[in-house]
DNA sequence: TTGTACGCGTTATCAA
DNA sequence: TTGATAACGCGTACAA
């Protein structure tokens, strides 16, 4: 809002001492020192939004009594004669009184608010542990404040410093795809915040960690489709930098291997699945000289692409072509034949991930360090139901 | 965590004065009053999370400097010698000095903090614009803090308390479809904190509002129906209570009558709908003696609901019965024949959104009470293209 | 260039 | 039952 009087620049402006009262500034960019005109300061003194908040002083001083009596009055204290009480309440309702949170929290040195973080918001998927969890801790009388990082690692540790500078009583945060160093979590051990990690959850950190079973969940997957006489399964995995791409791969393995099919490199692929990428990697594995007949997705979106590139090529699903997704989007349930899937319980993630942060916030037990493990479900549709077997 | 010794009661419990200098404590509920035991206050104590922050108090007194010199060193200020920058800088590194935002925010009065609350979380509409609204705003270097109201009138308002008690810079809301009281927004206003509707507006409150042409896609919606030749168009619509709804309304009703088709009243339909409740009013509507043969629902979930409801019966779609919805859900590309819908910006009001917050938070341009009406887009599918005409 | 002292709005302690 | 007063952690006008 100061802007250098010589370059007209306003990001490195500072300020650099008084001068006849009045406030010198620096131009960093230019290096020019200079005052500010009276217009100028007025414009800018105006510019601060000056509006007197009305304060438990405000109150005490018009009743004629001490701030302490009105802060016990408004918090329900006994010792008080219900006669300055009342008299407190009311002028509180007459003056618009509405209490200073912040100031509150600083002499508490406690906010009453969960943080969470979660890496992006284009799935329903954390949008549902959201309202899982935001049901559980606000009956609880917490707030539920919440960022996301786009799946950005740099975004990730600015919003977690975020959270740390506003002090919330407890974190909870799925990680980003980039994220492979740990540094920005360790703080809170330190500073003694109560961490859970879930879903995207690292081993690298010893924290309480709430997961679905996705060996189990790709594995399950998988030795449906072989069930269902697929031989030759790929897997469109996600970036291994992910725990839950790692074991849901691992699961794949185990399944193909299980049941004695053989694992060709070339049909296993892991990244960032953005739908350009399924799209690529997709068109890939269906342009095959000898094409899968199945392919296990690390989620619906991908799997979905490949629907529409087989619908495009002419490939039958699921007669040609079995498809597994993970996750259970909503527009899973309406696509083609329909894409089977792994249903996660999203509102039980969010539930218990809130219930273990209000354990480790109010109870102090830094010690507890579970992990809980929920089960998914599989969802059979169409686009794996081969006819005729 | 104090239990009344007497009825083990844990909530009505009230600081009481004190007594040989130990508090003394009122059970509410069975109007008894107790002191602690050593025990139980030793673990009282403990429980205390008493780890001590580094301030910047012990950073000025490692270095034996004064605080205001920290401070000056720590914000870039200009007049400090660069050595003694740089101690400050580095003690604050080697002390894991973390800045309190609480206490800058308590002194400047200024949080750089936006809050957005949105009325629920099971579409994907108030993420998206969130996505679009939180990537303006970190833009700028502001935070943004969301809050959910589950559609609860009550949430709606604590949320709104604890976004003013937390002194929010500036509030983005999107309405209750229960809120039709104002009371706890013009709190806004008076306090001279910026304030912002979108989407769910309502006209009785002063603000500046961004929301998208309900009345227009409405009709151009229900135009395309009848150009596509249906005749008897029912409208499936929202709880008045929402002016979208209401604006959705109106557009039904205009194209109706410029092309000279009637409207018979049962054949229109408000309220809340939840999913059981769009079942059992398209169920109604196909049930009739003389059904509609194209219905227009008020968003997508809904005529999406008609789509699997029609399906059930064995009404044809879009021969028997054209159906449109509204918001392009992504599961509304892939359902049945496709589902006809109105696509609406969500990214581009969130964007527009935070954009006009800065303004008002920064330029303190508080008489500005403009209305954005964004454009929205006629996606055409399967559902509404009669064969043969 | 640095230090002193006050204010931001509350709660909590102790004395009255 | 009440009132003074000290925290809470930080920014900053003013003095040095």
């Amino acid at each position: 809002m100061i802007k250098c009087v010589k370059c007209g620049e306003v990001e490195g402006i500072m300020k650099a001492g008084y001068v006849r009262g009045k406030q010198r500034f620096l131009c960093k960019p230019c290096n020019y020192y200079f005052t500010i005109q009276e217009n100028d300061v007025s414009a800018a003194v105006q510019r601060k939004r000056k509006r007197h908040q009305t304060t438990i002083i405000d109150i005490a001083k018009t009743l004629g009594v001490s701030n302490s009596t009105v802060s016990r009055a408004l918090h329900g204290h006994t010792d008080i004669s219900p006669d300055t009480r009342q008299a407190v309440l009311d002028t509180a309702a007459l003056l618009d009184y509405q209490p200073n949170q912040l100031a509150y929290n600083l002499v508490k040195s406690r906010t009453n608010t969960i943080g969470m973080i979660v890496p992006e918001f284009h799935n329903p998927f954390f949008p549902n542990v959201i309202i899982g969890a935001h049901d559980v801790l606000t009956k609880a009388g917490y707030n539920l404040t919440i960022m996301q990082c786009n799946e950005s690692y740099q975004v990730e540790i600015s919003n977690t410093k975020a959270m740390l500078a506003n002090r919330v009583d407890g974190l909870l945060i799925s990680l980003t795809q980039e994220t492979n160093n740990f540094d920005h979590l360790n703080v809170f051990e330190k500073r003694g915040i109560p961490l859970i990690l879930f879903n995207r959850v690292c081993e690298q950190i010893d924290v309480p960690k709430v997961v679905v079973n996705d060996f189990e969940s790709a594995f399950m997957a998988v030795e449906h489709l072989i069930l269902n006489g697929y031989e030759r399964i790929a897997h469109l995995g996600g970036p291994l930098t992910l725990l839950v791409s790692q074991e849901r791969l691992r699961g794949y393995r185990a399944a193909m291997e299980k049941h004695g099919k053989s694992i060709e490199n070339h049909m296993v692929i892991q990244g960032m699945l953005t739908q350009q990428k399924a799209r690529i990697y997709g068109q890939y594995l269906l342009d095959l000289a000898e094409r899968p007949n199945a392919i296990f997705a690390v989620n619906d979106s991908a799997a979905i692409e490949i629907m529409l590139i087989a619908k495009e090529k002419g490939i039958g699903i699921p007669d040609e072509l079995g498809v597994v997704g993970f996750s259970d989007n909503p527009e899973s349930a309406y696509i083609g034949p329909g894409l089977t899937t792994i249903r996660q319980p999203t509102l039980e993630m969010g539930q218990t991930t809130a219930e273990w942060i209000l354990q480790l916030v109010d109870v102090e037990e830094l010690s507890f360090s579970g992990r809980k493990v929920l089960n998914t479900e599989l969802i059979v549709r169409g686009s794996s139901m081969r006819k005729g077997i």
